[in-house]
DNA sequence: ATAAGGTTTAACCGATTGGTCAAAATTATA
DNA sequence: TATAATTTTGACCAATCGGTTAAACCTTAT
């Protein structure tokens, strides 16, 4: 009984998420994933009650994959270089399997703001203790008190960005897919470069709005 | 005649950007659309055929006023550091008026793939030129044979995801809205300083497949 | 064999939606 | 002033949508 019980609900996640990954809460139709999982579509209900519970539950997992390893990743004691590297790996390998992840997380912020906070309220990740370690870790390797949170922004932007903006590039390019998945695989070595060596050259900015209003702490 | 016509059309025009800036292609309603202008519904099928077509129109005037310009500050002959900065300027200009814009384009291209592609053969891009500019601008200030298309990548993921992000980075740091602006702002010179000091240091990479399956150029 | 519980289904519902239309109103022209 | 052209409107349409329900079916327990 269990294992046929998680046998449809299982199916049902599987066909939410590739409906609405691929055209988010607003574009996703109840008797398209009722289709794409071979079910009646009143089971979508009798399991999840609402689109909106359902989407919350797929967009949890999205989350989770994409998020997840990341902690791990950024907390480790490896040099940053290597967790940049190590981090854009596992980020294109998810996305190898799941490429519509990073517009689908995205999209979700903009389409159901409201219902992402508790998701994200779940996710435990500690982002002032993050900052806080890529901090020490920024002193350390490169004898700089830049501002974290721009480091962190300027690597989430360098990974994420290309991938996300992946239809405006290539239609803009005229790239066939295999020429922009070489460009995105060879951003696994040129992008930790970039930013090794923008932080090597880096000096301390005039000003750091962060600290003042989120934590007091200075050297 | 002309007036009274230019004024509903453009009544239109702007309130169908309101909505559709906010909420999508499928997001949006007709009806909202024709409330948010002061008119009857019918009239929107009157002036635009389809709610597509509406679309359509909106999405090419926010194309044209974010990357029009661009392409301007791009070509001038300023050091890359200026162009960099002017970009930022200009982009968080038209940011701080249509805060939408960059999700709406990148979405867009989500929402409706095959639509955008005529937009982007009117927008009279040349993005192979835009390379070789500044290809010649690397080589002239920075004495590197990196590869164009990855700065230029940097460039605008350093410049544009922060933006599209932003719901996402201030719910994961639980950050005011002004807290984010001011790190927007900072973003005008930390951007330009960190691209300078990445291309200061550059190293060829050890191959460039770019240029082989696009241009047969090498120095 | 029967009962209970869980799963599944076809049919249905009310609300919403993009789009249409004939007529009225307004504006322009002769 | 009369007529033509354009603009605007209220009413309406068919299709779609998320969700519900009673009944049938299947599985498990007694």
């Amino acid at each position: 009984m269990v294992n046929i019980q998680q046998g449809t609900e299982e199916k049902i996640l599987s066909a939410a998420k590739t409906v609405f990954h691929r055209k988010g809460y607003e574009g996703a139709r109840m008797q398209e994933i009722a289709d794409e999982a071979g079910i009646n579509k009143a089971l979508l209900h009798y399991y999840f009650r609402s689109k909106e519970r359902l989407f919350e539950a797929v967009f949890s997992d999205a989350f989770t994959q994409l998020m997840g390893q990341a902690k791990e990743i950024f907390f480790s004691e490896k040099p940053l270089n290597d967790k940049i590297q190590s981090f854009l790996t596992h980020y294109l390998d998810v996305i190898t399997e799941n490429s519509y992840i990073p517009w689908f997380i995205l999209n979700g912020m903009y389409e159901r703001p409201g219902q992402m906070k508790t998701i994200f309220e779940q996710s435990e990740i500690n982002p002032l203790q993050l900052m806080e370690h890529l901090r020490a870790q920024i002193r350390k390797e490169y004898h700089s008190d830049v501002n974290p949170l721009h480091v962190w922004l300027n690597i989430l932007s360098l990974c994420i960005f290309p991938v996300v903006a992946k239809p405006l590039i290539r239609e803009i390019f005229q790239l066939p897919e295999e020429v922009y998945q070489q460009i995105l695989d060879q951003r696994k070595t040129e992008v930790p470069r970039f930013i090794a060596n923008a932080l090597k050259a880096y000096e301390n900015p005039e000003e750091n709005i962060h600290n003042e209003s989120s934590r007091e702490e200075n050297s």
